[in-house]
DNA sequence: ACTAATAATCGAAACGTTTCGATTCATGGG
DNA sequence: CCCATGAATCGAAACGTTTCGATTATTAGT
């Protein structure tokens, strides 16, 4: 492998002329400069990159920390992930995956063994040991997520606070008052997921707050989880709900809305549905639903923006925090809560279109 | 950050010693071996990766090779992806992902500087520039899929063209002779995937050899393919297929299975269905379907097993090829062809009365 | 008690860069 | 013609390890 000294010597320079040539921060002649240039193409010089570091120089290395967990969703993880290395790449960076189920102590090894030179943390959870321990880096890091703890790390994420609270709202607005909520997948509260639990918090509190009455579903497992009992007790409640909110995955969500449409129901005239703090892949859904959704790309880009800026400017960022206003994708879901449905259930859902075209007519 | 120079001065011997203790390449007390792993401890001292590798020692880096194609299937990406990280991670390594368009210039990149010990090349190609390059690397590299030229690359991969010579041989023993062909996606034959072609091919060849009449296809697209013309060209031939192979996703799949079905075959007993070549996830099938699948795991297994094995004994692997024996898996949609459907259309296909109905609906 | 072997430790060179300070050479002002 | 300035280049130190050869301390064999 050639190294900087054959360079030298075929260009018949020092050393040192081969480096300033490299980096341009001393002037060379340019007669001095095409025979370096020559050389190294010649023989295809690439830097060694551990000597370069050692001379503290940038590896271009970014650690990103996903462990492992059970009930993963793959699509979702993947999605976070790829759009970190694709934003990395782009900015000149190449990206190590740290997936051990011993993360803090494998962000540790590389930061300590100077072998990156930052971290991003994704899938953090509510008590995350990866970010209340980021003060050991002694290296940047930013984590997509906000847990309780992150005083020794930048934090991006999208607010989901204000969509829990933006969603009752929304609803509320439109005049519905009965709210089905269809929960996450049990495993996602169990493990302290931070945007399932802020959401959900804020939303039923607001709920609370402006008369929202919650209808809420029970634990969902996503292999046995009974979508027909929960719709069945939704629309047997009295007075019956007529807007859903779901946490849920797309699988869920997609089995209820079909069992709604199956039993009757029109979305969005009987029944608004709205998706919040999910990843809707159009494709598989029986109807486009309305969502706050996750935003991967944009969440990623801001992320890894603000990482490389601090390994470049080499200036701390610990404790900031950057929430991100969540955004609205109309698909046409949502509408106005019918009239009829408040007072009683006795009344025909909207089997008949003449129900339904009454209603219409009365609201005119 | 502590180096080795001051564990040394805590430990009160010299930088050499400390070495040892860490390397034990050479005998040390066990008295200064104590004081040391101490002074260790206390410092919370691990090596600087750079300066190691610097000194010849191994990084515990592999680059894995993947770059962003359109039409990528996300799922199957990440699945071997992510097989491949865990397996580099058990074996105490750390994966480095390159996903940048031009590979080869990544890759001589992260090697010429010594950035990483080995590479594996993910979703090679026919004619893989990659793999024809791999000369250029200077270091271990193994590709999982096996291109035309390989000489400077180990491959390993399922034996596609034994899996085509032997589903062909598999459905001509259970009696059948008419025999449909769903393609994979035309984007994958367009790209020279070898794995597709290898099948396709070996497949064909095989059954002309022996005497099965195949009903081919169209092109397929995930997005725009027509499932009803494909099944009613199908049914609609005389003698009529009694058997389907499918080289296509699973989504297509399940279409064409809803679509048999709902034109009143039972599966396996009036038509058998196989997959080749594909990566079922049971959940989303209408019916289970049998196939010799790929294998992610078991082959990343035995490429990163061999990867690592040219490292630390550095010694070459290149042009090694590894072709391992496909799977079946049986998910009972294989039977013995129908007796009556290789005489004539004119017989009913079930035991059923409808399907004729059903036949001529389609037909429209 | 003396030598030979072995165990334990140390000092210094080397790895491939970057960068500081020193040196040389040309240029222009007085 | 001399000195000061700046451009172009060089030599050597430094980064944090590993490893070689040398040195000293210990043990065993006679």
């Amino acid at each position: 492998m050639a190294g900087i000294k054959d360079v030298a010597k075929a260009a018949g320079v020092s050393v040192s002329t081969v480096s300033y040539v490299l980096s341009g921060k001393r002037s060379i002649s340019s007669k001095t400069t095409g025979k370096v240039l020559r050389a190294i193409d010649d023989l295809g010089y690439i830097p060694d990159a551990s000597a370069q570091k050692m001379r503290g120089q940038l590896n271009h290395i970014i650690a990103i920390s996903e462990p492992m967990h059970e009930g993963m969703n793959q699509m979702q993880y993947s999605a976070y992930f790829m759009q970190s290395a694709w934003q990395a790449r782009a900015a000149g960076y190449d990206v190590l995956l740290l997936t051990g189920l011993d993360a803090v102590a494998d962000i540790e090894r590389v930061t300590h063994s100077n072998l990156v030179d930052g971290v991003l943390l994704l899938d953090v959870e509510e008590r995350d040991a990866r970010v209340a321990q980021a003060a050991r880096y002694h290296k940047p890091c930013v984590a997509i997520g906000l847990p309780k703890i992150h005083k020794d790390c930048a934090c991006v994420d999208i607010d989901f606070a204000k969509m829990g609270t933006r969603s009752a709202d929304r609803l509320f607005a439109l005049g519905h008052r009965q709210v089905a909520f269809l929960r996450a997948q049990e495993i996602d509260y169990a493990r302290h997921a931070g945007y399932v639990l802020l959401f959900r918090e804020a939303f039923l509190e607001r709920a609370r707050q402006i008369g929202l009455r919650i209808f809420e579903s029970g634990p969902v497992d996503n292999a046995t989880f009974d979508v027909r009992k929960f719709v069945g007790d939704m629309l047997a409640r009295n007075p019956r709900p007529t807007a859903l909110v779901s946490q849920s995955g797309v699988n869920i969500l997609n089995l209820t809305v079909t069992a709604l449409m199956a039993a009757g129901l029109k979305i969005p005239d009987d029944i608004s549905v709205l998706s919040c703090g999910t990843f809707l892949c159009e494709e598989p859904m029986r109807r486009p639903v309305s969502e706050e959704p996750f935003e991967p790309e944009r969440l990623c880009s801001i992320a890894m923006g603000s990482l490389i800026s601090a390994i470049e400017h080499r200036q701390g960022i610990a404790g900031e925090v950057t929430l991100i206003d969540p955004k609205f994708i109309d698909r046409g879901s949502l509408a106005v809560a019918p009239k009829g449905a408040e007072i009683s259930t006795s009344r025909p859902i909207a089997s008949a279109r003449k129900s339904r075209n009454l209603e219409g007519e009365l609201m005119n």
